[in-house]
DNA sequence: TATTGGATTGCATACGTTTGCAAACAACGA
DNA sequence: TCGTTGTTTGCAAACGTATGCAATCCAATA
């Protein structure tokens, strides 16, 4: 026997006042004397009664949902990231619908309809880039986007990434005052704004010290291709003595490869450098030096914007970028009095 | 300039027919002639009107949103049942509103309550326990729940699982078949039902070769826990020369103690057996023998028995239990012909 | 005491859909 | 031609809340 819901009628009915002043109640900034604030409260709690969400998203238009797109689950960043946005959001009594796509543009188009059928008060996609297309959509519907760990050309959207060009920057001098002779890099996907950004810093940085990267392959962000990509690497004449790989999650792969297959030591014969700094790269296995990616502030700084677009009309869209240091660990030699 | 939100109203004004007539045109189930069908289907692709689900659940009750609560973002296994769920249940035409928490008690009873205000269909709990008062606040708001890699005594809950004690007797008949002589256990959190189960069907499989475990210590599903445990464990004046962990994220924390702070060789010196079979145990860091949980079939069992109750009425919980497969890697010794 | 003005309240409508009901309609056999 | 049956259709009432408007209240001022 499913118990009947109780609506704003029964609380009404029981504290002897019209509908309209108990949703009054509910309603923050709304009039209320003292007085029906008490009788109403007394009745709601004995009654047990919540205002429906749903219905209220009828009348206000505002769901208090935000919808969040995912493309790679099994880079652990994006827990992670997905963990604190949902607490951040949590706190502020909103609450997130996710959906997960491949990063190739079809699927994302259906999502961002469904999004805007839900009428979601917002969207943040992580590490997965809008078309221009969809951008307008979103725009012209009056919902605030986002882009997480993601830039984009154009200032009509939003995003927080790290200090990308940055960070590639501060590898290559650290690599290079390591007395590494051929630097190599393994990038991140060139379709995406993050890899072509650290790959771009990383060789402005190579250039600052007079050197050019040994070689730049595109590691597509996937354990495959990276492990591919060191395989070519190191059957080369002239094999890389450092590698720079665009995130933490090919760096993995890069390590696994360099150790389990081609039997080589790191840091000894190859310097492996990451991205990120994810969990698993200070566990042991791994001990991967590596760029971090303040996760905590990216999601503060994601959540800040997204929230004061949605509640502050007018408010315009900005790129937050994100310094983050270089964690030193035990996969790269470290230059001597290295301070930076 | 925000583009006016097409409704059925304006649909049917185009299309020369009543309001109502657009409804039954988009409800499945419902009469419409082809000729209305047509006309309202081009007036609705002409305006871009598609219906709005936040209405239609009013009325219907259904809001097409299952709730999905989870606790150990950080454990890989999670993310990838979250990503494979979503699938899933996307494919079938759901959503997913996600809620993390952490395991205990108290705020999950924040959250329920919050689920059931968006009136969710239903509710996935990953690797979260629900108190019987929660259990029977849904199950008095018809709000089916099914818990995932969890379980639950009493037969109000739906539960999807591997053949956790089953798992256990077939990871204690290799070690002891391997030839060894002292085996330990760092068990999943014995405040779970999986902790509880492998550990007894561990305890049962050693017995059955009349043997006993060296120790059995609760490693509470953490990195720390469990790397402590390895530590007092290894300060024996007996250390095992096995060790089974009750999960893959607890034992790379074991191996890495193991290896990284105590100098010592896996398998050589003691072998290492986990529970799952997440990705990164068939990396080549930790090459991990581990008894794998199928997550797609889980993922399966668990949507299916969820949609079976929300859409057939009257259908009971059931507790599904899916067995898993040792996969024989690199971290234990391997018994000579080990065929099963 | 009469007047004023601000705070509080109720009435009624709106949000965008589904659905019971009865009217209209089409098809068909008698 | 006329009932009969089954299918389509429109009308109108929900679902549970927010909110503009006008009415009411209350205290404070003249």
């Amino acid at each position: 026997m499913p118990e009947a819901r109780v609506t704003s009628q029964d609380v009404a009915r029981l504290a002897g006042v019209s509908q309209s002043a108990v949703s009054r109640v509910f309603t923050p900034g709304a009039s209320a004397s003292q007085a029906t604030i008490d009788k109403v409260k007394r009745a709601a709690t004995q009654l047990g009664y919540r205002p429906n969400p749903l219905a209220r998203a009828m009348i206000t238009g505002k769901s208090r949902i935000i919808g969040l797109v995912v493309a790679y689950l099994d880079n652990q960043f994006y827990p992670l990231a997905l963990e604190r946005l949902s607490n951040a959001l949590q706190a502020k009594g909103y609450h997130i619908l996710v959906f997960t796509t491949p990063n190739s543009g079809d699927g994302l188009d259906r999502i961002v309809g469904e999004l805007m059928d839900y009428r979601v008060d917002g969207i943040i996609t992580a590490s997965v880039a809008m078309s221009n297309g969809m951008t307008q959509r979103c725009a012209d519907a009056g919902i605030p986007v986002v882009l997480f760990n993601r830039g984009q050309d154009g200032d009509g959207q939003s995003s927080v990434t790290s200090a990308n060009i940055d960070g590639g920057r501060k590898v290559a001098s650290f690599l290079a005052a390591g007395g590494h002779r051929r630097i190599a890099h393994i990038a991140g996907w060139s379709g995406s704004s993050t890899g072509r950004d650290r790959a771009r810093g990383f060789t402005q940085g190579l250039a600052a010290h007079d050197r050019l990267p040994l070689d730049v392959i595109d590691g597509m962000y996937t354990r495959d291709a990276a492990s591919q990509a060191t395989r070519s690497l190191m059957a080369r004449a002239d094999p890389p003595d450092a590698i720079f790989v665009g995130n933490d999650h090919m760096a993995f792969a890069v390590m696994d490869t360099l150790r389990g297959e081609l039997g080589l030591r790191v840091p000894h014969d190859v310097s492996v450098v990451g991205y990120d700094d994810v969990p698993l790269a200070g566990w042991a296995a791994y001990d991967l030096t590596t760029l971090r990616q303040p996760v905590n502030r990216m999601v503060e700084a994601t959540v800040d914007t997204l929230l004061d677009q949605i509640e502050t009309p007018g408010s315009l869209p900005e790129k937050i970028e994100i310094q983050g240091p270089l964690i030193l660990r035990g996969s790269a030699r470290i230059p001597k009095d290295w301070t930076q």
